[in-house]
Parts: C-alpha cells; structure tokens; sequence
DNA sequence: TTGTACGCGTTATCAT
DNA sequence: ATGATAACGCGTACAA
C-alpha cells in the first residue's frame, strides 16, 4: 500500500512548478505544447489522479452530487441511481443519496444541511420531495444548484426534467376506447400531488374529447398504496351496472383491484380490464400481468445528471430545451377488447 | 446567501483558540467546563458545523461511506441503503453508492479507484459481489476498512455481517415438513453462490434429519429469474407424479412457478404449495401471496454501518461478537397443509 | 487546561 | 508560458 502521488510529486518529476501541473490537469490552454506532454507522461507513469478534498477545499467543489427523495418506490430509486450514475461518475462526481422526509417539521433545513455540511456541489430532487416549492425557494437562496424530476413542469427548463404523464394517460384513454370500453372508473391518487392530477386530466379529458365523460361516482381517490387499492376496487365492483375498466394511478393499486377482483370471483381481463402506472416491478408477475404505463427513468435520470453537471460547470446548457419525456404504454394481459 | 461560518469565527467570538474550539467539535475531555459551554451555545448559535473536506484534507478523513454492490434486487438495495444512513448518517457520514459489474474484468481496480479517487473512508460490499475474496484481499492490501454482507462467515468478525440463510430454510423444511408434505422438490440457484449452497443444504439436511431424502431428478438448478422460475417450473411439474411443494432460491422465480401452475391449471395451494425467499415487493402483491423468507436487512446493513465505522474511528469494537442475523419465515398463501 | 504554528493537496492571484 | 505564494478550513505536534 503505497502512498498516493500528489501534485507536488508529479511536479518535481518533470521540473516544473505544481502551478503548470495543475493547468495541464484542469487542461488551461496556455501550456507550452512540449511541457504538457511531459508533465502527462509522469501523470500517467504515477498513476497520479487529483485529491478531491484538496482539490474541493481550495475550488470550493466537492465532486458530489446529492440525490433527495421521499419516495418508497424501491424500483424508481434504483433505477434514478443507474440513471444518475452512467452519467455523473463519466464526468468524476459521485453519487450521494439522502432519503428524508418532506412532509416533517425540519425537511427543508434537513436537506440544506446535508448540502452544506458536505459541500455538495449539486442535487437532484425527486417526486414527490421535488414538488415542494418551499424546497426549491431555500435552495435558490443558498446558492445551491439543483435539478427537480416532475410531472409538470414548475420550475426553470434548466432546473427541471418532466415527465409527461398527461400526455401517457391520454394514450391509456384512447387505447381503452379502441378496445372498445365505454364504461371506465378511476382510482385516482391524493390530489394534492401534481402527478396525479396530470394522470387524471390525462385520462378524463380525453375521454371527454372522445365524447365519455366520467360520472363522479366512477372516480375515487386513493392512497396510492396496496391497501387503498383493495379498498377502492371493493366500492367500484360493487357499483351497478359494475365498470368494465379500472384504471388505477399506480401499479401497487392496480394489484389491489386485481386481489379483489380475484375474491370476489371477477376475471380479469375477461370481465373487467384493469391499468396501473409505474411498471413497477411486480406488473409483470402478476397474474394476469398488468397494463401500466412505464416512465423511461433512467433515461430520465441521466437527463437530470447532465443538467445538474451543467449548472455546476456553469456550462453554456447545451441542451436546455430538452426537459421533457414521455412516457409509454406497456399492454399486457390485464386489458383486453369488450367482447359483447 | 450567507457565508458559511468557520472555526475561525467560532474561535473568535467566544474568545479562545481554534485549537480548543477543535477540541470541543471532537468531544476531547481536556477542555473546562465553562469553556466548552461557551463554545458549544457560540457553536449552536452560528449553526456551525465542520467542514467535511477540510477536516477530510487535514485528518486524511471523507466521512463517506461507500457501499458496493451487483445486485438486482432494487428493494434489497433500498432497504440496505436506509438500513446504512439510519445509523451513519448520525455519527456524520454520508453515503456513497457504487453499483459495478463484479464479473467484470476491471471490477477490483474499479472499486479500488472508486475509494481513492474520494478518500472513501470505507466499504460496505454487498452479496453476490461480498463473495469475492479477491476484492477483500484488494481492499486489506490497499489498507481499506471494508465490512462484507454475506451468508456464510467468509472473513472476520469484524470485517462481516452474515445472514443465517441455512437457519432460515432448515426452518422452511420443518415447517412443510409439519404441514404434512413429503415431497418436496426445490429449484436452486447457481451454485458457485455462498447463500445458494446455504439456503440448499438448509433445507436438503434438515429434511433427511427428518428421514427424507430429496431425489436428485427434484433438484433443480435455476439462475434466479423469473423466466428461469418459469422454465425449472415447467421441468418439474410434468414430473410424474407431481411433487407437492415446489421451493425456490429466491420470490423471483417462485413468481415462475406460479405462473406456469397457473398456465397449467394447477391449484396453488390446493394442488401445489410454494415457497420463495426474500419477501420482495410481489411476494405480498401475487395471487396467491407467496409464503417465503424475509432477511432482516434494514437491521443487518444497520449492524454493517456500525461496524464499518468502528473500523474507521479505530473504536474498541463493542459488540464484535454480534455479526449474525436470522431471516424468518414469513407464512402466506401459497402454501397450505396436506389435505388428502 | 489552553494556545502557536504548521501541514494536508489543491486552486487562484499575482508577478515575471 | 511559467512560477512563487497565499489562501481554503481544520487537525495536531509541540509548547506554555
């Protein structure tokens, strides 16, 4: 275990200062074409790689980025993480990740301590943390560069990834109707989350656009758990005449309509079609597999990471217009054309 | 946007010495009573909390703690990550996340450069990736604390955290066993894993312990996926006869098994019971829900965090004795007594 | 018990 | 194009 080689080292080996080291390493253009040469070879030959801590005391830079987020989606997580990671560690950051909760007392200050307290260069904020304004108005006032993942589009372009649900739950829409449905119910989820009142509108008014609209009754709003599914499906199956479809906010609901509809002897998708959201990680294992709506997550992520990359760089954002996703329909066993 | 405060400050406006300021921030004893409230009610009052890279920089120190893995099972990851900060993040880490490809060429020096480049101050490594005793050499040999979560004592007590995987399924049999099932057959998992061989012979030896012996032709090797599950399913249940219980290495391809009953109108658990392990995400959201082994993995990376950090601070390691966890059998639907 | 002075590895400000 | 030298914020011999 031999000591790592510093500045100092690489810059008595090729006689020069560490001042011209430290240009050919940040890659300062007014080094003498010769000299760069030189000083890269020993850099090479001593594996030589720059101290971050030094490096971030003295720059003020800590070449991490930090990850907040309040959500229990394991799978989501996961998936943010790979995202974030194919594209910050290429660029020598590292990946931090700060789980809390938004709804408590200290959430805000919580956060900008973790940022402070390990100068962390920048953060990625995740729903549904990320759709608290209060947060993005603290981080502005520090000075910290962030990077909110959404539904809607609520912040700067250069300060935001969305993702289209709207525009996904419109395509579930019309999909139905193709298939022939003309009586859907929804679960929706708590209202006080942007997402879900993209998903709804998505789906309502487009269904209204194609001449349905979806009575009150038909229209439930769930806690977007498992429990809540069961709960919901059980009021909306015993509704007469019972809907033909359930569309539901999330997956771990639409598996909860799928467990009542198994106890109460209904075949999906023969008697009723059921949809979720997410493509969680169980949609494809149940029985019957769920239609749902996959979000490109990681491809999400990435985005985020560049853009986060870029406000840090202070880089000209090379492309800021791009902030937007669009989800895709996943159509599996769970839906199916009305057959009489 | 206001500075951050420093030492420096905290030093002057309670009229002493960085020196003793430094020493109270460190908790050492050698400061007067007085003294130190005087400081700490300066300290509260400014918010002041160290700087991580230059306390890093001057005590060759991060206070990060990375956490190394291959591993697909995102809910495992989640919950090994809150399980991580529940402890660290309040003796002031924070964590690093590392996912790799540990069958990869470059794996070792990936990981190696992985916690030079940031002076990680030490590792957690999950399973599979644990299991390689090429990387615990390469991190004793680079002079890296480094704890492994495995499930088999595969290096010292200090350096492991292990999961009683054996326990788990000798507990599985005896419960099938007293369910009235003779036979049992059991879709493994590759077995150049640890925890594969121990969850096998777990359940193999306590079953002939109980005068049973399990023929080799219902002994199957999968690889752990749902589409494996599917195909080591369909191996076994054209079998004649039919075995009783079907146990799998892991829910993923208890998930398999269930499907392909259900494409071949087998009852589960009327005709057929079934058995995973991990208790992941779907376990509890299948029809029907899976009866399977749930580790204690919040705890164990908890008791994992701990020990890492006794490694870094050099503490007399409490409670070294305490490494061992032992999953529990979580019993749901799919598996029922014996009826005829 | 408390303080002085220096070092950690890097970047940045000035010169030259 | 290159180099001395001062920060950056904190820990720690060593001294008092």
């Amino acid at each position: 275990m031999e000591k790592k080689p510093t500045i100092n080292d690489v810059a008595r080996l090729s006689g020069v200062s560490k001042r011209t080291v430290s240009r050919v390493i940040n890659g300062a253009t007014n080094v003498g074409a010769a000299t760069r040469e030189r000083i890269q070879k020993v850099i090479d030959e001593l594996g030589f790689s720059p101290d971050k801590q030094a490096r971030g005391l003295a720059a003020s830079r800590s070449y991490l980025i930090g990850l907040i987020y309040d959500n229990p989606d394991a799978l989501y997580i996961d998936q943010v993480q790979r995202g974030v990671l194919s594209v910050c560690s290429e660029k020598g950051y590292e990946l931090v990740v700060h789980p809390c909760h938004y709804r408590s007392d200290d959430f805000i200050s919580n956060c900008i301590n973790f940022v402070r307290r390990s100068n962390i260069d920048g953060v990625i904020v995740l729903p549904p943390a990320s759709e608290a304004n209060e947060l993005a108005k603290a981080l502005q006032n520090h000075g910290i560069n962030y990077v909110r993942m959404a539904s809607v589009k609520i912040d700067e372009q250069e300060n935001i990834v969305v993702s289209d649900d709207r525009a996904a739950l419109s395509d579930m829409a019309r999909y139905l109707v193709s298939l022939g449905h003309k009586d859907i119910a929804i679960i929706s989820g708590p209202k006080h989350y942007y997402s879900t009142v993209e998903r709804l509108e998505g789906i309502t008014h487009t269904l209204a656009e194609l001449g349905m609209t979806v009575p009150p009754e038909r229209i439930i709003e769930g806690k977007n758990s498992y429990e809540s599914g069961i709960e919901c499906a059980r009021t909306l199956l015993i509704q007469t005449p019972r809907p033909q479809v359930i569309v539901a906010n999330n997956d771990e609901m639409a598996a909860g309509v799928l467990k009542v509809a198994h106890e109460m002897g209904i075949d999906v998708p023969g008697e009723l079609s059921v949809a979720g959201f997410d493509d969680n990680l169980f949609a494809s294992r149940v029985i019957p597999s769920l239609t749902t709506v996959q979000r490109p997550v990681v491809a999400m992520a990435g985005l985020a990471a560049k853009k986060i990359v870029a406000l840090i760089e202070n880089k000209p954002t090379e492309d800021v217009d791009d902030y937007i996703v669009k989800p895709h329909l996943i159509i599996r066993e769970s839906t199916r054309k009305v057959t009489k």
